[in-house]
DNA sequence: GGATCTCATGTTTTT
DNA sequence: CATGAGATCC
């Protein structure tokens, strides 16, 4: 078979391997997506399985359209009932197509999210007569979501102290909530198809046969649930052929439990097992770095990671001021390294807290420099999207008493909380949602209803609009059609678009919407809905961009990058303060640093403060501990994170020299370049000085001819007094040297006509 | 019913 | 610091 050329042998043997459990552990950058890709082509080639008895799930939309594309070329348009999808997703669809074998539910239900969720914690909290500030909606949460991973329902909830026992309550009116709005969380969607197939064998069994062969990506991220419904489908047939890699779980704390691969093995003893252990991506040193890394977690199935790429640039590690001489700095190496022949998309700047890409983002935008920022406010979490949505629901399913309290008086229809609250115990006696009881009043002239005259008008206004969707939806409209009628009716524009930036934007976010609505076209409004609230991303939109990427640690698993950035690293920041005092999650921020190492292909710059900013406060830091297992011989620049007290002399010499410590100047000029200083001692056999701006053996542009200025020297001139050399490069017979002046700037200037004086 | 102020809060976030 | 939610005031 054609595809299996260019496959190495491990890889060869995942893809080939016959029926039956299989377990792939794929090192970071193994080709462990093309595996998978070809192990479906292969089903269906070699082993004459249907796609249609195929099951491939993802966790991630992005991974599964990936996926999707590759199949589609290799199999030529031949994957005709393949499911391949998220976890939630396909969850989603076979639930609403059970929904009947559901008891409550039925297939119209609609898909809360995090915001909605706590909107249902905290009326169940009211409900109670709990106290918010007490029983924080946030920590209920937690605890029902980990109850629901766990696959514990309210009613085999077990409280052992009082803060579960709370829990217990609140979980049970949780759900009684949900049911009542014909919705589901994203836990119910993988707890209620575990539910359903351990109540109904029958359905159960029609799964079964559906799906003779289960692929599963990313296996480490499983939870409980997931791996129970997993373990399901395959008991008759056991064609489950798993991939993961222990050593990337960094969702511990949204359930994923990297055991299911000890649990699997457990299971299924006659698995086979298969390492991918060649990597594709980095250079020797960095996976030499790595593997440093991770190696101090304990009870891991040691993985022998190897590259053909032997050598290559050593890792620099520095320490700045505080983090807006890190960010300065991050950006000026980026813009040298472009200069060098780098493509802006090469560079990745990684962080461990979103916060923190502010101060970046500053560096850019000062430096005139693009970037593209990952994550941030994601769009269908932005409040006039979510309203917008909440809408669109409520049109769906007239039930959904969430979106109803979230879009009764917005925008402002002289709604108050009174009125609110008597149409909510009215709705109630009546034994219906808040909305069914407004239709009511509208269809209906002779119902008694206890509201004033001013009240009644303003609920009749929203009824009557209500009423109008819904006959709209009645009639065949889609998405896009109800969002415009529903744009026209409030007047959404005169409400988000005050004329200020924001407003536009805001404005501007909501027409995207309809853009999208308007892309989805003849697909259904339940449709619509359902993708929207699964996928909660649009990063596909802006991906041609070339930039540097800012994103956090997380959002970069399954990239890579020619050269990163990982900054902040702290002790408090890297490993997080939060998980300080404990060994699991201690464990896990190394699995995210490893992850943030294992992005970079050719060169990794780590960086840390040694003063930053947080809430606020400047504090001084301590080097992240991570950074002292990095073995000396694989690191260059000032610091390994050993003895700081040495480098913190250096830096505060530094400071005082060129006013680094003024905030006013660190703003105005960006001092020397990031690079290797022979001035300092403790720096360990530094390589020739063109070392690290390379990438490892085959440079991409031929040695730059030796000029005049180095970076990061000292100048004077004449007129701008006393700067600092960023950058200087021969232009045929001259040289232009580009150099930062306290508080004056940075300035570009022709060595022969600029009279340069060199001051060290 | 709506605007303004005060106070607590604060990782990561595939769905 | 910066944001969001509740309380208070007009």
């Amino acid at each position: 078979m054609n595809v299996l050329q260019g496959l190495n042998q491990a890889q060869r043997a995942a893809v080939t391997a016959g029926r039956g459990p299989i377990l792939v552990l794929a090192g970071p950058g193994s080709g462990k997506t093309r595996v998978l890709t070809y192990r479906i082509v292969y089903l269906v080639q070699e082993m004459q399985v249907s796609p249609w008895n195929i099951m491939a799930v993802t966790f991630t939309n992005k991974a599964a359209r990936e996926m999707q594309q590759r199949l589609e070329t290799a199999l030529e348009g031949r994957l005709r009932g393949l499911t391949i999808g998220t976890f939630h997703a396909t969850c989603a669809r076979i639930l609403r197509r059970e929904a009947q074998q559901m008891v409550g539910y039925d297939a119209d239900f609609v898909i809360f999210d995090t915001d909605d969720q706590r909107q249902v914690v905290r009326q169940a909290l009211q409900e109670l007569n709990l106290d918010e500030k007490k029983f924080s909606p946030n920590k209920m949460l937690a605890g029902i979501g980990a109850a629901k991973n766990e696959l514990i329902t309210p009613e085999q909830y077990a409280a052992s102290n009082y803060i579960s026992e709370v829990t217990h309550r609140v979980y049970q009116r949780y759900q009684e909530i949900l049911l009542a709005n014909n919705a589901m969380d994203f836990d119910d969607l993988l707890m209620n198809i575990v539910l359903l197939f351990d109540q109904r064998p029958d359905v159960l069994e029609r799964y079964q046969q559906k799906y003779e062969h289960i692929l599963v990506d990313e296996f480490q991220d499983t939870n409980t649930a997931q791996y129970a419904l997993l373990k399901r489908l395959a008991a008759g047939h056991g064609n489950i052929f798993v991939v993961g890699d222990s050593d990337q779980s960094i969702y511990r704390w949204r359930g994923a439990d990297f055991r299911n691969i000890n649990r699997f093995r457990r299971d299924y003893p006659e698995a086979q097992m298969i390492l991918l252990e060649q990597n594709y991506r980095s250079t020797q040193i960095i996976l030499d770095a790595a593997k440093a890394i991770i190696r101090h977690n304990k009870d891991r199935v040691e993985k022998e990671l190897f590259t053909e790429r032997q050598g290559g640039a050593r890792i620099v590690v520095h320490e700045f001021y505080n983090e807006v001489e890190e960010a300065d700095m991050v950006v000026a190496t980026i813009e040298r390294l472009m200069l060098q022949g780098l493509d802006p998309g090469d560079f990745a700047v990684m962080y461990r807290t979103n916060s923190q890409s502010r101060v970046i983002e500053e560096a850019f935008l000062r430096a005139g420099l693009k970037y593209r920022l990952v994550g941030a406010t994601r769009f269908y979490a932005r409040r006039e999207i979510k309203d917008l949505i909440a809408y669109l629901r409520l049109v769906h399913n007239p039930a959904d008493s969430i979106s109803f309290n979230r879009i009764i008086n917005t925008p402002p229809r002289g709604i108050g909380a009174k009125t609110q609250g008597l149409l909510h115990s009215w709705a109630a006696g009546q034994g219906l949602q808040p909305a069914e009881a407004l239709l009511r009043l509208v269809s209906d002239p002779d119902t008694q209803h206890p509201f004033a005259g001013r009240a009644t008008a303003m609920l009749a206004g929203f009824g009557q609009m209500l009423r109008e969707w819904l006959g709209l939806l009645r009639n065949g409209a889609n998405a896009g059609d109800l969002l415009d009628a529903i744009l026209q009716a409030t007047d959404y524009r005169g409400y988000v678009d005050d004329g200020t930036e924001e407003g536009q934007d805001r404005w501007a976010n909501v027409m995207e919407l309809r853009g999208v609505a308007i892309e989805y076209g003849e697909v259904s409004l339940s449709e619509f809905l359902e993708n929207v609230a699964l996928i909660s991303d649009v990063d596909d939109l802006e991906e041609e961009a070339s930039a540097p990427t800012l994103l956090t640690l997380h959002a970069a698993k399954g990239l890579e990058f020619p050269a990163v950035f990982i900054t902040g690293l702290e002790d408090g920041v890297l490993p997080h303060s939060r998980s300080l005092d404990d060994g699991e999650e201690l464990a896990e921020e190394r699995r995210l640093f490893y992850v943030g190492l294992t992005r970079a292909k050719d060169q990794l710059y780590l960086s840390y403060a040694f003063r930053r900013n947080l809430y606020g406060e400047s504090a001084v830091t301590t080097p992240s501990r991570f950074l002292l297992d990095i073995p000396d011989q694989l690191l260059e620049g000032i610091g390994s994170g050993r003895s700081s007290g040495q480098r913190r002399e250096e830096t505060k010499r530094r400071a005082s020299d060129w006013n680094w410590a003024s905030p006013a100047s660190t703003t105005a000029y960006r001092p020397g370049e990031w690079r290797p200083d022979s001035s300092y001692p403790e720096s360990k056999s530094l390589p020739e000085p063109s070392r690290w701006t390379e990438p490892a053996g085959e440079p991409r542009q031929p040695a730059a001819t030796q000029t005049q200025f180095r970076t990061g020297q000292k100048v004077s001139h004449a007129k701008f007094g006393e700067g600092i050399v960023i950058e200087s490069k021969s232009t045929g017979n001259d040289e232009e040297v580009v150099v930062a002046f306290a508080g004056l700037g940075i300035k570009k200037l022709v060595a022969s006509m600029a009279r340069l004086e060199i001051r060290e």
